[in-house]
RNA sequence: GGGCAAUUAGCUCAGCUGGUUAGAGCGUUCGGUUCACAUCCGAGAGGUCACUGGUUCGAAUCCAGUAUUGCCCA
């Protein structure tokens, strides 16, 4: 047992930490967590999100992974060959800025060590790095199969990215083309367009003058980025603008560099923004490329790999871009060639890695061409083989999809899978994973290729993530049994990046779609609502959490914080909730375990167990439990199932089934039947509850079965509760629902009558129903402690007692003696608001049965309800009525 | 500019296929040393379900529009 003496007084609190890391050594040592492909039993597989080597664990993972943990414990229980591969991801751009910045700290670059040396180092700290949240996700119990644990650099791994490489260029899906990309200054790379976020900047609209050749006369163009106007081959305007249509074919000016250029006109030009004109630089607008090649313009460079301004720039050579711009714009001033400076709400692309805005930058790159590709992966969603939860993204990765562009796969980087393309000196280029025999490159010397000297966007090799983890391109067992996966577990924003890619690549080299459910959660943000993030200091570290209230509590706090689909929203002690729930469950089972005394559990069945009501009850409730978390887990709602169990384990089993079991007099054993069904019903609760919070869950089984036991019993096979859908009562129910009023109002007159605690008063019940009485009079025992009641007197005829408190419920009326104990204007305002509120309720039902078309229209069942409602509380208003003018009396 | 979501108690959220006495946790008020638990127990206060229209006998729930907030795309 864990419980700690502190200083005499007893303290009987859950401490998880000593079962938290016991526990999770036996269960790898004994092996649970590896999935067996001569397993006879259905796969369930699961691919976890890499984490990249960069990254240190967060909140956000750790709701992910738990998330995976309860579904992958699950479907464990419930007698699935479980596979939940883990592994991290070489994150290209941002290991390799790490490694260049420790290097600029010790005055070098990595052009100066070179490539070798550089990777090497890279390697080292890669290594250092890649298992360190793999081996947080231990700590707050992660069940992944260690033993297959994969980064996307592995052997096997950078094997499949190159064979996808090559049959996608023999398939003519893969290209390279001189393209504007989006590149990043900073990085020094390209970015797909999916790595480029938009954010809002306060800008400016700088107007410029550009002089008519021979003439007087000026064209004005609007623009955000004057600087760009040195790159300027031609301005354009719309061939059916009436303003400028007679300049069209006439030359410009362009300032400062002098260089004279046409006026094109084309119809991509909105006569609306602006002024109507527009500058047109090929190199460093996508859209001025495309105007660029409709009108063969040249095509002129002006940017250097990190922003700054090249000698096409003229005398702002060197310059950085945006010290270019205050220079440039200063100039024109100068030249009289500024226009008006308008404020501007400016949307620029940004780096995802360094936030850096990312330039439109012409260059050579390798691109992958989409549009077939996505084919299949749209229809996927629209068959319904892959289903989005919550449904509604399915519409984000369709549009993203049914709009997609080609993707720039090529990045200027030494981190990575190397371009397995070689080239000759004449720039024959021969696509191969080695350097390329004398015999695939005919007429060339293979000593002189020189391989590309790129590497791939870290992404290609995740969207191989589900396959290339189990061996593909060769035909393992692994693949065989676990591919394809079941559920993917990620946030909203890798939609496009990871997901959509990942199921294109499924069908593509494997034929099927990677997995067939998506579970998209939200991300964690602070108690204001703000994204924890590193630089804002706002994130609350998770291992902190986990010292702090265990693993356990880790879990189901964000699992019961996490709404679906949307944001959850978390402070340090949103993790209580968890913790108390913990204890709740540790300390009931103290109680039934202290009762047991060493008696054999009944666990497994309570065939032929005596049973009384609440016996019956509990079970009957348990069902209904079991069919709610079961519903959870098939509509991904995890959130929903652990409230479920909340509601089950905290009000149901313990606040009502345990107390009422409970006999009134401390040292009387609990009759036996209840005692076996209390049992019975905290093992169910123990097994549903175990993917949520496997550790206490665990610990308590075995203190459970394992007295005397040598072997280290598990939850972790399950077998998961079965469902008896025989057990469910609703009638049964009903009635323990009207017990449960009697208690409630019993105890609602003695606490706002201010009766002490200590004293036991007597309780009078008439009921309509003699049967009822039959009921409470034989169930008296149980209940009379919950209500701190002395005698009971009950029956259809029962007369109530002078100055005696009074409730009424629904076929009952219940009287409490309180000679001498009842304030007279307490109770008569206690009974004023009870008939206020049921007056209130009256007139809306009579409203409802004095309605024609409602009686008309209506089923009949509602309306039979309806009227039995109005009864009901006309019933209850009468009698409150009468102990109401009683209390005049005394 | 286009799209997606959200709007229910002071806060965070439930409320499934329209008929509920609109719920929970936290917070708050009052009262509690009963032998599982103060990480607890009992009781209470607190809501014209964002707004406006519509459909319907009946709307927190369905539809349309408006507003506010957030996210995504261009």
């Amino acid at each position: 047992m864990s419980n700690t003496k502190t200083g005499g007084k007893k303290s009987g609190a859950y401490n998880p930490f000593e079962v938290e890391h016991r526990l999770y050594e036996e269960w790898v040592e004994a092996g649970y967590f590896h999935g067996r492909v001569d397993s006879d039993k259905k796969p369930y597989s699961v691919v976890i999100p890499p984490p990249n080597v960069t990254a240190v664990l967060h909140l956000g993972h750790a709701l992910n992974n738990s998330i995976q943990d309860i579904l992958v414990r699950k479907h464990r229980m419930d007698s699935f060959e479980a596979e939940w591969m883990p592994g991290s991801d070489h994150a290209g751009i941002a290991t390799q800025v790490i490694v260049e910045k420790q290097l600029v700290k010790e005055g070098l670059t990595r052009r100066e060590i070179g490539r070798e040396r550089f990777l090497e180092r890279t390697w080292d700290w890669a290594v250092q790095n890649k298992d360190s949240i793999l081996n947080q996700l231990r700590r707050i119990g992660c069940s992944c199969d260690w033993e297959r644990t994969r980064f996307t650099l592995d052997e096997g791994l950078s094997n499949a990215v190159a064979e996808v490489f090559i049959h996608l260029y023999n398939k003519g899906w893969i290209y390279r083309g001189h393209r504007i990309v989006n590149w990043c200054p900073s990085c020094k790379t390209s970015l797909s367009d999916d790595e480029v976020e938009h954010e809002e900047f306060d800008s400016h609209l700088w107007h410029i003058k550009y002089k008519i050749k021979g003439s007087d006369e000026y064209l004005t163009v609007a623009t955000t980025r004057p600087e760009t106007m040195l790159g300027d081959t031609a301005l354009a305007i719309n061939p059916k603008d009436s303003r400028y249509k007679k300049h069209i074919g006439k030359t410009v000016i362009l300032p400062i560099l002098e260089r004279e250029i046409p006026i094109v006109a084309d119809s991509y030009v909105d006569p609306e923004f602006g002024t109507g004109i527009v500058k047109v630089t090929p190199a460093h607008d996508p859209n001025d490329f495309d105007i660029g090649k409709r009108h063969d313009l040249q095509e002129v460079n002006i940017l250097n790999i990190d922003g700054t301004l090249n000698e096409n720039a003229g005398k702002f050579k060197g310059q950085d871009r945006y010290d270019a711009r205050k220079a440039l714009v200063e100039e024109l001033k100068k030249k009289g060639q500024l226009g008006k400076t308008e404020e501007y709400k400016l949307s620029a692309g940004t780096c995802y890695r360094c936030h850096t805005i990312v330039e439109p930058y012409l260059s050579d790159q390798w691109f992958v061409k989409m549009s077939e590709l996505a084919q299949p992966a749209i229809d996927a969603v629209k068959t319904g083989k892959l289903r989005f939860h919550p449904d509604y993204w399915s519409k984000t990765y369709l549009h993203w999809l049914e709009n997609i562009r080609d993707w720039c796969i090529s990045r200027q980087l030494w981190w990575g899978h190397r371009i397995p393309v070689w080239y000759a000196e004449d720039g024959t280029a021969f696509v191969s994973k080695e350097r390329p025999t004398a015999k695939e490159c005919k007429g060339y010397d293979p000593a002189s290729l020189v391989q590309d000297d790129d590497v791939l966007d870290t992404w290609f090799s995740s969207w191989l993530w589900p396959f290339s983890t189990f061996g593909w391109p060769e035909k393992t067992p692994e693949l065989e049994k676990f591919y394809p996966t079941k559920v993917l577990v990620t946030a909203s924003e890798i939609i496009f990046l990871w997901v959509a890619r990942m199921v294109m690549a499924g069908y593509e080299f494997m034929g099927e779609c990677p997995f067939t459910d998506v579970y998209i959660h939200g991300t964690v943000r602070d108690a204001n609502g703000v994204k924890m993030s590193k630089s804002l200091g706002n994130g609350i570290d998770p291992l902190e959490i986990t010292d702090k209230y265990g693993a356990d509590a880790l879990r189901i706090s964000l699992v019961l914080a996490t709404p679906d689909g949307q944001d959850p929203l978390v402070s340090r002690n949103t993790f209580e909730i968890g913790r108390n729930f913990i204890n709740k469950l540790y300390q009931v089972s103290r109680f039934v375990m202290m009762r047991l005394d060493g008696a054999p559990p009944t666990l497994d069945s309570i065939e032929g167990v005596d049973l009384v009501i609440f016996d019956r009850w509990i079970l009957s409730r348990l069902e209904r439990t079991k069919e709610q978390v079961n519903r959870a887990y098939s509509e991904y709602r995890l959130n929903h199932g652990a409230k479920v169990l909340y509601n089950f384990v905290w009000d149901d089993y313990c606040s009502w089934y345990i107390e009422l079991i409970k006999p009134d007099q401390p040292n009387t054993p609990i009759r036996e039947g209840s005692l076996k069904v209390a049992t019975y019903v905290l093992g169910q609760i123990l097994k549903l509850m175990h993917p949520y919070v496997p550790f206490v869950t665990e610990e308590i089984y075995r203190q459970l079965v394992g007295v005397g036991n040598n072997g280290k019993p598990t939850l972790t096979f399950g077998p998961w509760p079965d469902v008896e859908p025989a057990r469910k009562d609703d009638q049964l129910e009903e009635s323990l629902k009207q017990i449960q009023e009697v208690v409630t109002a019993v105890r609602s007159i003695r606490s706002e009558l201010n009766v002490p605690p200590g004293k036991k008063s007597d309780l009078y019940i008439r009921v309509d129903d003699a049967q009822f009485g039959e009921l409470l009079k034989n169930h008296y025992e149980y209940f009379r402690s919950l209500a701190r009641v002395e005698n009971l007197y009950c029956g259809v005829d029962v007369k109530k007692p002078p100055t005696s408190a009074s409730a009424v419920i629904s076929g009952a009326e219940i009287f409490v003696p309180l000679a001498g104990l009842i304030d007279i204007e307490v109770e008569k305002h206690r009974l004023q608001k009870n008939l206020d509120e049921l007056s209130g309720q009256l007139e809306k039902v009579s409203r409802k049965l004095a309605n024609a078309d409602f009686l008309a229209n209506a089923p009949a069942d509602v309306i039979e309800r309806e009227r039995a409602k109005k009864s009901d509380y006309q019933e209850r208003i009468e009698r409150l009525n009468r102990n109401l003018e009683q209390i005049l009396d005394w």
